[in-house]
DNA sequence: ACGACCATGTAAAACGTTACATGATTTA
DNA sequence: TAAATCATGTAACGTTTTACATGGTCGT
């Protein structure tokens, strides 16, 4: 079977942590969940119609007399039901695809040295994540109304952590390593 | 700009390995860069043909005389020169999606015992991952022809290690972790 | 004789992103 | 007043998977 969008769950998802637009969800989902879920404009508003069609959620109209829109949805018991269903059966596991990776593979086709960029582009961006990740430890506590989810997340945070310590650690054994070899070639 | 398809170069890579069939390819991917990088059929032999119609690879028929099919193609000059072209230029950065971490940080909305399965389920899967890069670290050197790939391989293989024992890690400290938060719940 | 594997290849359908269109509001 | 951000939404397009079709070969 092919393998299913998860978009409508991570919409009902999200609107567990509270009503919000689909803007909203957007952002709170760049800042949250970016580094393990996202979801394109493409995907999620059509998706809310249609989950909205479907009664699995309900919107609360607040455009602005001005005409700004604004379309404020929260979840129904429907709805709550479907994450509840979905959330209990067992993950599919992600399908991988890290192109740095992939050049590093092929690395003896290119100087040593450009494999050592690599992965120092590659730690570089591994600190800012981790940058990130410190910042959002601090401020996890804004992002919501209910304290429920804080234990959760903070889960999540960690898993964060716990990997892009291992990626840092391993770019700089393999930029150690690169260079060695690099040493052994001349 | 839309994100490209990187198959050329991955059928590119590969070639400079050893000259192989589609069929090779895709049993030599799965063994190496299984957990890294994939391609499907569906994008395999359309772009093989591709590739040899621009006389970026060269196919020598193997077919027996019985009418088994056997093509095998080996890279030319050519396309060594689009491998390297596409190896120097800094890689994106991957779209990460994965789903069990979603389905955990809406970990408020199931109970508990539904959290702690899922994460000993990825245990179960890193345990089986990790055992398989053992046992690729000792059959490293049977999968090619020339030993100039063995060190990138290797450190590649590094990588895994690193992360894998990190996500085993994270595993039994989250079950730990949600294990106590049962407890303050009841 | 049967299943597993070798081997190529395509069609269909869904997935997912990007770019764009549109317009209001806030901030510097 | 310009830029950034708020906010919704769609069209176009390429990507990618899955399932299927086809048939040969090898081991038991």
């Amino acid at each position: 079977m092919r393998r299913a969008s998860k978009t409508k769950y991570t919409i009902l998802g999200f609107l567990t942590i509270r009503p919000m637009s689909g803007y909203d969800m957007k952002k709170s989902m760049e800042k949250t969940t970016g580094n393990f879920w996202s979801e394109s404009p493409g995907q999620l508003y059509p998706e809310l119609k249609k989950l909205l069609k479907g009664k699995y959620i309900q919107c609360e109209d607040q455009t602005t007399e001005g005409g700004r829109p604004r379309k404020v949805y929260s979840i129904t018991s429907k709805g709550k039901k479907m994450l509840k269903d979905w959330l209990k059966q067992p993950a599919e596991m992600p399908v991988a695809r890290d192109e740095v990776f992939l050049k590093l593979f092929f690395g003896k086709n290119m100087p040593i040295a450009e494999s050592i960029r690599h992965v120092e582009r590659r730690l570089v961006k591994a600190k800012e994540v981790n940058n990130y990740f410190l910042w959002l430890q601090k401020h996890i506590d804004e992002e919501h109304n209910e304290v429920e989810d804080i234990p959760f997340w903070k889960i999540m945070l960690n898993h964060g952590f716990y990997i892009i310590k291992a990626e840092m650690e391993w770019c700089k054994d393999a930029i150690k390593n690169l260079k060695q070899l690099s040493k052994k070639v001349v």
